[in-house]
DNA sequence: TCTGATCTGTGTGTTGTCGCACAGACAGTC
DNA sequence: GACTGTCTGTGCGACAACACACAGATCAGA
Protein backbone atom coordinates (compact mmCIF):
# COMPACT_ATOMS: atom_id res chain seq x y z
CA UNK A 1 0.00 0.00 0.00
CA UNK A 2 1.50 3.47 -1.32
CA UNK A 3 1.14 6.26 0.93
CA UNK A 4 0.26 9.21 -1.16
CA UNK A 5 -0.66 11.88 1.58
CA UNK A 6 1.62 12.78 4.57
CA UNK A 7 -0.91 11.48 6.66
CA UNK A 8 -0.51 12.28 10.29
CA UNK A 9 -2.93 9.93 11.31
CA UNK A 10 -4.39 12.50 13.42
CA UNK A 11 -7.56 15.04 12.74
CA UNK A 12 -6.35 18.14 11.18
CA UNK A 13 -9.09 20.11 12.46
CA UNK A 14 -8.57 18.78 16.04
CA UNK A 15 -4.86 19.07 15.77
CA UNK A 16 -4.71 23.09 15.01
CA UNK A 17 -6.23 23.86 18.09
CA UNK A 18 -4.21 24.90 21.10
CA UNK A 19 -3.15 22.60 23.56
CA UNK A 20 -5.33 24.34 26.20
CA UNK A 21 -8.08 23.72 24.40
CA UNK A 22 -7.30 20.31 23.40
CA UNK A 23 -6.98 19.38 26.72
CA UNK A 24 -10.40 21.06 27.75
CA UNK A 25 -12.00 18.37 25.33
CA UNK A 26 -10.00 15.84 26.35
CA UNK A 27 -12.20 14.14 29.06
CA UNK A 28 -15.47 13.87 27.02
CA UNK A 29 -13.45 12.58 23.82
CA UNK A 30 -12.74 9.34 23.07
CA UNK A 31 -11.01 7.48 20.05
CA UNK A 32 -13.41 4.80 18.67
CA UNK A 33 -13.00 2.77 15.67
CA UNK A 34 -15.98 3.62 12.54
CA UNK A 35 -16.68 0.14 10.12
CA UNK A 36 -17.48 0.59 6.68
CA UNK A 37 -21.42 1.00 6.17
CA UNK A 38 -21.42 2.11 9.97
CA UNK A 39 -24.28 4.81 10.23
CA UNK A 40 -23.72 7.30 12.34
CA UNK A 41 -27.06 8.94 12.44
CA UNK A 42 -30.23 8.87 10.25
CA UNK A 43 -32.30 11.96 9.11
CA UNK A 44 -33.59 13.64 12.24
CA UNK A 45 -31.95 11.19 14.69
CA UNK A 46 -30.76 12.86 17.67
CA UNK A 47 -27.21 13.22 17.24
CA UNK A 48 -25.52 12.20 20.36
CA UNK A 49 -21.61 12.24 19.16
CA UNK A 50 -19.59 14.11 16.67
CA UNK A 51 -17.19 12.65 14.91
CA UNK A 52 -13.28 13.69 13.66
CA UNK A 53 -12.05 11.34 11.20
CA UNK A 54 -8.70 10.54 11.83
CA UNK A 55 -7.91 7.68 8.39
CA UNK A 56 -11.95 7.17 8.27
CA UNK A 57 -13.99 8.54 5.62
CA UNK A 58 -17.57 10.00 6.26
CA UNK A 59 -20.47 10.59 3.85
CA UNK A 60 -23.30 12.80 3.98
CA UNK A 61 -26.14 11.39 1.87
CA UNK A 62 -29.30 13.34 0.74
CA UNK A 63 -31.90 10.36 -0.25
CA UNK A 64 -35.05 11.23 -2.49
CA UNK A 65 -35.94 7.63 -1.72
CA UNK A 66 -35.12 4.15 -1.10
CA UNK A 67 -33.49 4.08 -4.61
CA UNK A 68 -32.14 7.23 -5.23
CA UNK A 69 -29.19 8.91 -3.14
CA UNK A 70 -26.49 11.13 -3.33
CA UNK A 71 -23.75 12.28 -1.41
CA UNK A 72 -23.63 16.08 -1.05
CA UNK A 73 -20.69 15.88 1.72
CA UNK A 74 -17.36 13.95 2.49
CA UNK A 75 -15.49 14.46 5.88
CA UNK A 76 -12.01 13.08 6.31
CA UNK A 77 -9.47 14.45 8.36
CA UNK A 78 -10.16 17.47 7.30
CA UNK A 79 -13.25 17.97 8.97
CA UNK A 80 -16.24 16.95 11.42
CA UNK A 81 -19.54 14.78 11.15
CA UNK A 82 -22.30 16.28 12.93
CA UNK A 83 -22.18 19.99 12.02
CA UNK A 84 -25.69 20.67 12.82
CA UNK A 85 -24.81 20.30 16.26
CA UNK A 86 -21.96 23.38 16.39
CA UNK A 87 -25.06 25.28 14.57
CA UNK A 88 -27.35 24.58 17.54
CA UNK A 89 -29.41 22.16 15.77
CA UNK A 90 -29.61 18.76 17.75
CA UNK A 91 -30.64 16.65 14.50
CA UNK A 92 -29.40 16.51 10.59
CA UNK A 93 -31.17 16.42 7.83
CA UNK A 94 -28.72 13.97 5.72
CA UNK A 95 -27.32 10.41 6.97
CA UNK A 96 -24.19 10.06 8.21
CA UNK A 97 -22.45 6.71 7.41
CA UNK A 98 -19.02 5.40 7.09
CA UNK A 99 -17.55 5.24 3.73
CA UNK A 100 -14.25 4.29 4.79
CA UNK A 101 -12.95 2.14 8.04
CA UNK A 102 -10.48 3.83 9.87
CA UNK A 103 -10.57 5.91 13.38
CA UNK A 104 -12.16 8.93 14.53
CA UNK A 105 -12.18 10.97 17.61
CA UNK A 106 -15.76 11.09 18.96
CA UNK A 107 -16.79 13.90 21.26
CA UNK A 108 -20.09 14.24 22.86
CA UNK A 109 -22.76 16.42 21.74
CA UNK A 110 -23.27 17.83 25.17
CA UNK A 111 -19.24 18.60 25.11
CA UNK A 112 -20.11 20.97 21.82
CA UNK A 113 -22.57 22.97 22.37
CA UNK A 114 -21.20 23.42 26.47
CA UNK A 115 -17.40 24.22 25.00
CA UNK A 116 -17.84 25.74 21.40
CA UNK A 117 -18.71 28.62 22.55
CA UNK A 118 -16.27 29.10 25.39
CA UNK A 119 -12.97 27.70 23.44
CA UNK A 120 -12.40 30.48 21.25
CA UNK A 121 -10.40 28.83 18.73
CA UNK A 122 -12.17 25.37 18.32
CA UNK A 123 -15.08 28.43 17.87
CA UNK A 124 -13.22 29.99 15.02
CA UNK A 125 -12.27 26.88 13.40
CA UNK A 126 -15.49 25.34 13.68
CA UNK A 127 -16.73 27.90 11.80
CA UNK A 128 -14.24 28.15 9.17
CA UNK A 129 -14.79 24.76 8.58
CA UNK A 130 -18.63 25.36 8.04
CA UNK A 131 -18.17 27.77 5.08
CA UNK A 132 -15.67 25.48 3.40
CA UNK A 133 -17.48 22.88 3.63
CA UNK A 134 -20.90 24.74 2.75
CA UNK A 135 -18.08 25.46 -0.47
CA UNK A 136 -17.87 21.81 -0.81
CA UNK A 137 -21.60 21.00 -0.98
CA UNK A 138 -22.32 23.85 -3.34
CA UNK A 139 -19.86 23.47 -5.65
CA UNK A 140 -20.46 19.36 -5.44
CA UNK A 141 -23.79 20.76 -6.33
CA UNK A 142 -23.38 22.03 -9.66
CA UNK A 143 -20.71 19.42 -10.35
CA UNK A 144 -23.71 16.83 -9.75
CA UNK A 145 -25.55 19.06 -12.24
CA UNK A 146 -23.10 19.85 -15.42
CA UNK A 147 -20.50 16.86 -15.37
CA UNK A 148 -20.64 13.17 -16.63
CA UNK A 149 -20.32 10.22 -14.69
CA UNK A 150 -16.81 9.62 -15.44
CA UNK A 151 -15.56 12.75 -14.25
CA UNK A 152 -17.25 12.59 -11.04
CA UNK A 153 -16.35 9.09 -10.73
CA UNK A 154 -12.62 10.44 -11.07
CA UNK A 155 -13.24 13.39 -8.93
CA UNK A 156 -14.63 11.08 -5.91
CA UNK A 157 -11.86 8.46 -6.32
CA UNK A 158 -9.42 11.19 -5.09
CA UNK A 159 -10.92 12.55 -2.77
CA UNK A 160 -11.55 8.85 -1.40
CA UNK A 161 -7.82 8.20 -2.08
CA UNK A 162 -6.82 11.57 -0.34
CA UNK A 163 -8.80 11.32 2.50
CA UNK A 164 -7.93 7.45 3.34
CA UNK A 165 -4.04 8.10 2.37
CA UNK A 166 -3.97 5.24 0.38
CA UNK A 167 -4.28 4.25 -2.92
CA UNK A 168 -6.03 0.75 -2.64
CA UNK A 169 -9.58 0.88 -0.91
CA UNK A 170 -12.17 -1.79 -0.93
CA UNK A 171 -15.80 -0.50 -2.29
CA UNK A 172 -17.82 -1.87 -4.57
CA UNK A 173 -19.67 -0.14 -8.01
CA UNK A 174 -22.99 -0.73 -6.21
CA UNK A 175 -21.52 1.69 -3.27
CA UNK A 176 -20.51 4.15 -5.95
CA UNK A 177 -23.34 4.76 -7.36
CA UNK A 178 -25.56 5.36 -4.32
CA UNK A 179 -22.64 8.19 -3.73
CA UNK A 180 -22.23 9.43 -7.26
CA UNK A 181 -26.73 9.64 -7.51
CA UNK A 182 -26.22 6.96 -10.76
CA UNK A 183 -27.48 3.22 -11.41
CA UNK A 184 -24.61 0.97 -10.87
CA UNK A 185 -24.37 -0.08 -14.94
CA UNK A 186 -23.50 3.43 -15.20
CA UNK A 187 -20.57 3.15 -12.75
CA UNK A 188 -19.62 -0.39 -14.25
CA UNK A 189 -19.02 1.76 -17.60
CA UNK A 190 -16.98 4.59 -16.13
CA UNK A 191 -15.09 2.79 -14.08
CA UNK A 192 -14.49 0.32 -17.31
CA UNK A 193 -12.92 3.47 -19.26
CA UNK A 194 -10.77 4.25 -16.08
CA UNK A 195 -9.37 0.87 -16.29
CA UNK A 196 -8.94 1.06 -19.56
CA UNK A 197 -6.91 3.76 -19.77
CA UNK A 198 -4.47 2.13 -16.98
CA UNK A 199 -5.59 4.75 -14.20
CA UNK A 200 -6.97 2.42 -11.52
CA UNK A 201 -7.69 -1.58 -11.69
CA UNK A 202 -10.35 -2.74 -9.48
CA UNK A 203 -11.98 -6.33 -8.76
CA UNK A 204 -14.93 -7.38 -6.71
CA UNK A 205 -14.92 -4.23 -4.19
CA UNK A 206 -10.61 -3.69 -3.99
CA UNK A 207 -9.76 -0.26 -6.06
CA UNK A 208 -6.22 0.44 -7.13
CA UNK A 209 -5.40 3.76 -8.01
CA UNK A 210 -2.38 3.20 -10.97
CA UNK A 211 -1.73 6.55 -11.99
CA UNK A 212 -2.99 9.13 -9.87
CA UNK A 213 -2.06 11.73 -12.24
CA UNK A 214 -3.53 10.95 -15.04
CA UNK A 215 -6.70 10.39 -12.82
CA UNK A 216 -6.68 14.27 -11.58
CA UNK A 217 -6.54 15.27 -15.16
CA UNK A 218 -9.55 13.31 -15.90
CA UNK A 219 -11.39 14.52 -13.12
CA UNK A 220 -12.82 18.04 -13.18
CA UNK A 221 -11.79 21.09 -11.85
CA UNK A 222 -13.97 20.40 -9.12
CA UNK A 223 -11.80 18.38 -7.37
CA UNK A 224 -8.77 20.95 -7.16
CA UNK A 225 -11.88 23.99 -6.23
CA UNK A 226 -12.71 21.44 -3.24
CA UNK A 227 -9.24 20.27 -2.42
CA UNK A 228 -8.14 24.28 -2.18
CA UNK A 229 -10.56 25.06 0.05
CA UNK A 230 -10.79 22.01 2.20
CA UNK A 231 -6.68 22.32 3.10
CA UNK A 232 -7.05 26.25 2.94
CA UNK A 233 -8.57 26.48 6.00
CA UNK A 234 -6.76 25.35 8.16
CA UNK A 235 -4.35 27.68 7.35
CA UNK B 1 -51.21 41.69 -7.62
CA UNK B 2 -52.44 38.90 -5.09
CA UNK B 3 -50.80 38.94 -1.28
CA UNK B 4 -50.29 35.36 -0.68
CA UNK B 5 -48.28 35.29 2.89
CA UNK B 6 -48.64 37.42 5.41
CA UNK B 7 -45.72 39.27 4.58
CA UNK B 8 -45.33 41.97 7.31
CA UNK B 9 -42.30 43.44 4.77
CA UNK B 10 -39.55 43.18 7.30
CA UNK B 11 -36.61 40.64 7.52
CA UNK B 12 -38.12 37.89 9.63
CA UNK B 13 -34.22 36.95 10.67
CA UNK B 14 -33.80 40.67 12.22
CA UNK B 15 -37.04 40.65 13.67
CA UNK B 16 -36.53 37.65 15.89
CA UNK B 17 -34.25 39.25 17.25
CA UNK B 18 -34.83 40.97 21.03
CA UNK B 19 -34.82 44.72 20.88
CA UNK B 20 -31.57 45.65 22.36
CA UNK B 21 -29.66 43.69 19.35
CA UNK B 22 -31.54 45.14 17.48
CA UNK B 23 -30.82 48.33 18.38
CA UNK B 24 -27.06 47.74 18.63
CA UNK B 25 -26.86 46.97 14.95
CA UNK B 26 -29.00 50.28 14.00
CA UNK B 27 -26.10 52.08 13.04
CA UNK B 28 -24.20 49.82 10.91
CA UNK B 29 -27.83 48.77 9.35
CA UNK B 30 -29.43 50.74 6.72
CA UNK B 31 -32.35 49.77 4.67
CA UNK B 32 -31.48 49.63 0.73
CA UNK B 33 -33.12 49.38 -2.56
CA UNK B 34 -31.75 46.15 -4.52
CA UNK B 35 -32.63 46.01 -8.19
CA UNK B 36 -33.07 42.88 -10.49
CA UNK B 37 -29.60 41.36 -11.70
CA UNK B 38 -27.42 43.70 -9.59
CA UNK B 39 -24.23 41.59 -8.56
CA UNK B 40 -24.03 42.21 -4.42
CA UNK B 41 -20.42 39.74 -4.57
CA UNK B 42 -18.63 38.14 -7.02
CA UNK B 43 -17.00 34.64 -6.45
CA UNK B 44 -13.40 35.76 -4.51
CA UNK B 45 -14.81 39.45 -3.98
CA UNK B 46 -13.85 40.95 -0.49
CA UNK B 47 -17.63 41.06 1.31
CA UNK B 48 -18.38 44.14 2.01
CA UNK B 49 -22.14 44.28 3.44
CA UNK B 50 -24.22 41.68 3.86
CA UNK B 51 -28.17 41.63 3.26
CA UNK B 52 -31.28 40.92 5.07
CA UNK B 53 -33.94 40.68 2.42
CA UNK B 54 -37.50 42.19 2.96
CA UNK B 55 -39.40 41.43 -0.20
CA UNK B 56 -36.73 41.09 -2.29
CA UNK B 57 -34.18 38.10 -3.27
CA UNK B 58 -31.04 37.05 -3.17
CA UNK B 59 -29.83 33.81 -5.49
CA UNK B 60 -26.62 32.57 -5.04
CA UNK B 61 -25.14 30.97 -8.16
CA UNK B 62 -22.43 28.85 -8.62
CA UNK B 63 -20.78 28.89 -12.20
CA UNK B 64 -18.75 26.15 -13.98
CA UNK B 65 -18.70 28.14 -17.10
CA UNK B 66 -19.75 31.31 -18.39
CA UNK B 67 -23.00 29.25 -20.33
CA UNK B 68 -23.46 26.81 -17.06
CA UNK B 69 -24.67 28.15 -14.17
CA UNK B 70 -26.97 27.34 -11.43
CA UNK B 71 -28.55 28.82 -8.12
CA UNK B 72 -27.57 26.73 -5.12
CA UNK B 73 -29.52 28.62 -2.90
CA UNK B 74 -32.02 31.74 -2.44
CA UNK B 75 -31.97 33.99 0.75
CA UNK B 76 -35.74 35.62 0.94
CA UNK B 77 -36.75 37.56 4.45
CA UNK B 78 -36.07 34.11 6.15
CA UNK B 79 -32.09 34.83 5.81
CA UNK B 80 -28.93 36.92 4.93
CA UNK B 81 -26.45 37.02 2.27
CA UNK B 82 -23.48 36.73 3.21
CA UNK B 83 -23.19 33.59 5.51
CA UNK B 84 -19.55 33.27 5.07
CA UNK B 85 -18.89 36.98 6.54
CA UNK B 86 -20.54 35.12 9.79
CA UNK B 87 -18.06 32.22 9.56
CA UNK B 88 -14.98 34.19 9.59
CA UNK B 89 -14.30 34.13 5.80
CA UNK B 90 -14.50 37.68 3.90
CA UNK B 91 -14.87 36.32 0.41
CA UNK B 92 -17.28 33.62 -1.03
CA UNK B 93 -17.51 31.18 -3.42
CA UNK B 94 -20.55 31.66 -5.15
CA UNK B 95 -21.93 35.17 -7.22
CA UNK B 96 -24.95 36.98 -5.19
CA UNK B 97 -27.17 38.25 -7.83
CA UNK B 98 -30.87 39.88 -6.98
CA UNK B 99 -33.24 37.96 -8.29
CA UNK B 100 -36.23 39.77 -7.33
CA UNK B 101 -36.11 43.61 -6.60
CA UNK B 102 -37.25 44.91 -3.54
CA UNK B 103 -35.71 46.15 -0.23
CA UNK B 104 -32.73 44.76 1.99
CA UNK B 105 -31.27 45.92 5.60
CA UNK B 106 -27.54 45.87 4.82
CA UNK B 107 -24.99 45.63 7.56
CA UNK B 108 -21.44 46.18 7.42
CA UNK B 109 -19.34 42.99 7.60
CA UNK B 110 -17.06 44.65 10.00
CA UNK B 111 -20.49 44.74 12.08
CA UNK B 112 -20.86 41.35 11.59
CA UNK B 113 -17.54 40.18 12.71
CA UNK B 114 -17.65 42.82 16.06
CA UNK B 115 -21.22 41.93 17.21
CA UNK B 116 -21.81 38.44 15.88
CA UNK B 117 -19.69 37.08 19.09
CA UNK B 118 -21.10 39.54 21.48
CA UNK B 119 -25.04 39.77 20.58
CA UNK B 120 -25.91 36.14 21.69
CA UNK B 121 -29.39 35.75 20.11
CA UNK B 122 -28.22 37.32 16.60
CA UNK B 123 -25.33 34.53 17.26
CA UNK B 124 -27.71 32.03 18.48
CA UNK B 125 -30.24 32.72 15.22
CA UNK B 126 -27.41 32.72 12.70
CA UNK B 127 -26.33 29.89 13.60
CA UNK B 128 -29.84 28.01 13.45
CA UNK B 129 -29.85 29.65 9.41
CA UNK B 130 -26.39 28.83 8.57
CA UNK B 131 -28.21 25.14 9.51
CA UNK B 132 -30.98 25.89 8.06
CA UNK B 133 -29.61 26.99 5.18
CA UNK B 134 -26.64 24.23 4.62
CA UNK B 135 -29.85 21.81 4.47
CA UNK B 136 -31.47 24.25 1.85
CA UNK B 137 -28.34 23.65 0.09
CA UNK B 138 -27.79 19.82 0.32
CA UNK B 139 -32.06 19.11 -0.81
CA UNK B 140 -31.28 21.91 -3.38
CA UNK B 141 -28.19 19.54 -5.13
CA UNK B 142 -29.94 16.44 -5.01
CA UNK B 143 -32.80 17.63 -6.15
CA UNK B 144 -30.96 19.10 -8.74
CA UNK B 145 -29.77 15.53 -9.59
CA UNK B 146 -32.72 13.63 -9.75
CA UNK B 147 -35.79 15.74 -10.57
CA UNK B 148 -36.93 16.78 -13.79
CA UNK B 149 -37.09 20.34 -15.19
CA UNK B 150 -40.68 20.55 -14.96
CA UNK B 151 -41.37 19.57 -11.41
CA UNK B 152 -38.11 21.93 -10.89
CA UNK B 153 -39.09 24.81 -12.32
CA UNK B 154 -42.45 23.90 -10.17
CA UNK B 155 -40.52 24.23 -7.04
CA UNK B 156 -38.66 26.85 -7.82
CA UNK B 157 -41.51 29.03 -9.22
CA UNK B 158 -43.05 28.55 -5.40
CA UNK B 159 -40.03 29.44 -3.64
CA UNK B 160 -39.82 32.65 -5.36
CA UNK B 161 -43.60 33.33 -4.90
CA UNK B 162 -43.21 32.59 -1.10
CA UNK B 163 -40.08 34.93 -0.80
CA UNK B 164 -41.89 37.64 -3.04
CA UNK B 165 -44.94 37.59 -1.75
CA UNK B 166 -46.79 38.07 -4.48
CA UNK B 167 -48.18 35.84 -7.38
CA UNK B 168 -46.93 38.01 -10.40
CA UNK B 169 -43.27 38.83 -11.20
CA UNK B 170 -41.17 38.97 -14.27
CA UNK B 171 -38.60 36.41 -14.98
CA UNK B 172 -37.72 35.59 -18.53
CA UNK B 173 -37.02 31.94 -19.45
CA UNK B 174 -33.21 32.71 -20.26
CA UNK B 175 -33.05 33.83 -16.78
CA UNK B 176 -34.46 30.68 -15.18
CA UNK B 177 -32.34 28.60 -17.68
CA UNK B 178 -29.53 29.95 -15.80
CA UNK B 179 -31.14 29.32 -12.13
CA UNK B 180 -32.05 25.94 -12.87
CA UNK B 181 -28.81 24.94 -15.04
CA UNK B 182 -30.59 24.06 -18.09
CA UNK B 183 -31.35 25.40 -21.55
CA UNK B 184 -33.84 27.97 -22.19
CA UNK B 185 -35.74 25.18 -24.50
CA UNK B 186 -36.17 23.19 -21.55
CA UNK B 187 -37.51 25.66 -19.53
CA UNK B 188 -39.79 26.89 -22.63
CA UNK B 189 -41.21 23.24 -22.65
CA UNK B 190 -41.59 23.15 -18.79
CA UNK B 191 -43.28 26.22 -18.50
CA UNK B 192 -45.30 25.44 -21.26
CA UNK B 193 -46.84 22.84 -19.60
CA UNK B 194 -47.74 24.58 -16.23
CA UNK B 195 -49.34 27.05 -18.75
CA UNK B 196 -51.10 24.30 -21.11
CA UNK B 197 -52.53 23.09 -16.72
CA UNK B 198 -53.29 26.34 -16.19
CA UNK B 199 -51.33 26.35 -13.80
CA UNK B 200 -49.31 29.67 -14.72
CA UNK B 201 -49.71 32.27 -17.30
CA UNK B 202 -46.78 34.31 -18.51
CA UNK B 203 -45.43 36.42 -21.42
CA UNK B 204 -42.59 38.02 -22.42
CA UNK B 205 -40.91 38.10 -18.67
CA UNK B 206 -43.86 38.42 -16.69
CA UNK B 207 -44.93 35.40 -15.17
CA UNK B 208 -48.48 35.11 -13.18
CA UNK B 209 -49.12 32.00 -10.96
CA UNK B 210 -52.91 30.90 -11.47
CA UNK B 211 -52.90 27.95 -9.01
CA UNK B 212 -50.62 27.81 -6.60
CA UNK B 213 -52.62 24.25 -4.95
CA UNK B 214 -51.99 22.65 -8.42
CA UNK B 215 -48.36 24.27 -8.40
CA UNK B 216 -47.24 22.80 -5.40
CA UNK B 217 -48.62 19.83 -6.15
CA UNK B 218 -46.48 19.63 -9.21
CA UNK B 219 -43.70 20.57 -7.46
CA UNK B 220 -41.37 18.32 -5.88
CA UNK B 221 -41.15 17.19 -1.96
CA UNK B 222 -38.33 18.82 -2.11
CA UNK B 223 -40.55 22.33 -2.19
CA UNK B 224 -42.02 21.24 1.04
CA UNK B 225 -38.95 19.89 2.93
CA UNK B 226 -37.13 23.10 2.14
CA UNK B 227 -40.40 25.46 3.32
CA UNK B 228 -40.42 23.43 6.68
CA UNK B 229 -36.71 23.77 7.04
CA UNK B 230 -36.49 27.85 6.49
CA UNK B 231 -39.68 28.11 8.68
CA UNK B 232 -38.84 25.97 11.51
CA UNK B 233 -35.62 27.81 12.31
CA UNK B 234 -37.42 30.86 13.53
CA UNK B 235 -39.67 29.12 15.89
C1' DT C 1 -16.30 -29.52 -4.47
C1' DC C 2 -20.67 -27.92 -4.54
C1' DT C 3 -23.69 -24.04 -3.44
C1' DG C 4 -25.24 -19.60 -2.63
C1' DA C 5 -24.12 -14.92 -2.30
C1' DT C 6 -21.90 -11.11 -4.18
C1' DC C 7 -19.84 -8.53 -7.64
C1' DT C 8 -19.19 -7.37 -12.44
C1' DG C 9 -20.13 -7.17 -17.58
C1' DT C 10 -23.19 -6.26 -21.38
C1' DG C 11 -27.28 -6.03 -24.54
C1' DT C 12 -31.65 -3.70 -26.01
C1' DG C 13 -34.73 -0.24 -26.12
C1' DT C 14 -36.42 4.25 -24.04
C1' DT C 15 -36.29 8.84 -22.34
C1' DG C 16 -34.67 13.35 -21.10
C1' DT C 17 -31.76 16.87 -22.14
C1' DC C 18 -28.51 18.98 -25.19
C1' DG C 19 -26.91 21.73 -29.29
C1' DC C 20 -28.06 24.19 -32.96
C1' DA C 21 -30.88 26.72 -36.02
C1' DC C 22 -34.37 29.65 -37.05
C1' DA C 23 -39.09 31.66 -37.20
C1' DG C 24 -42.68 34.21 -34.97
C1' DA C 25 -44.47 37.51 -31.53
C1' DC C 26 -44.21 41.60 -29.10
C1' DA C 27 -42.55 46.23 -27.11
C1' DG C 28 -40.08 50.39 -27.38
C1' DT C 29 -38.44 54.15 -30.08
C1' DC C 30 -37.09 57.03 -33.72
C1' DG D 1 -44.96 52.86 -39.57
C1' DA D 2 -40.57 50.83 -39.95
C1' DC D 3 -36.75 49.22 -37.26
C1' DT D 4 -34.44 46.90 -33.56
C1' DG D 5 -33.87 44.24 -29.72
C1' DT D 6 -35.88 40.97 -26.70
C1' DC D 7 -38.55 37.13 -25.66
C1' DT D 8 -40.77 32.88 -27.01
C1' DG D 9 -41.91 28.57 -29.81
C1' DT D 10 -40.40 24.52 -32.22
C1' DG D 11 -38.09 21.06 -35.02
C1' DC D 12 -34.32 17.70 -35.60
C1' DG D 13 -30.29 14.89 -34.76
C1' DA D 14 -27.02 13.46 -31.10
C1' DC D 15 -26.02 11.44 -26.88
C1' DA D 16 -25.80 10.36 -22.00
C1' DA D 17 -28.12 8.09 -18.68
C1' DC D 18 -32.09 5.20 -17.54
C1' DA D 19 -34.74 0.68 -16.85
C1' DC D 20 -34.71 -3.95 -17.17
C1' DA D 21 -32.84 -8.38 -17.87
C1' DC D 22 -29.40 -11.74 -17.55
C1' DA D 23 -25.00 -14.02 -17.91
C1' DG D 24 -20.39 -14.64 -16.22
C1' DA D 25 -16.87 -14.33 -12.62
C1' DT D 26 -15.26 -14.85 -8.04
C1' DC D 27 -15.32 -15.90 -3.27
C1' DA D 28 -16.71 -17.98 1.26
C1' DG D 29 -18.34 -21.59 3.62
C1' DA D 30 -20.79 -26.03 4.12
Amino acid sequence: MIQTTDLTNENRLLATLPKSEYKRLGPSMKRVQLTFGEVLYEPGDIIKFVYFPEDSIVSLLSSMSARSTLEVGMVGSEGMAGLSVFMGVNSSSTRAIVQGSGSAMRLASSAVRYESNRLSSLHRLMHRYSHSFLAQVSQSSACNRFHSVNTRLARWLMMTSDRLGSDEFRLTQEFMSNMLGVRREGVNKAAGMLQTDKMIRYSRGMITILDRDLLEDSACQCYAIIKAESDAYLN
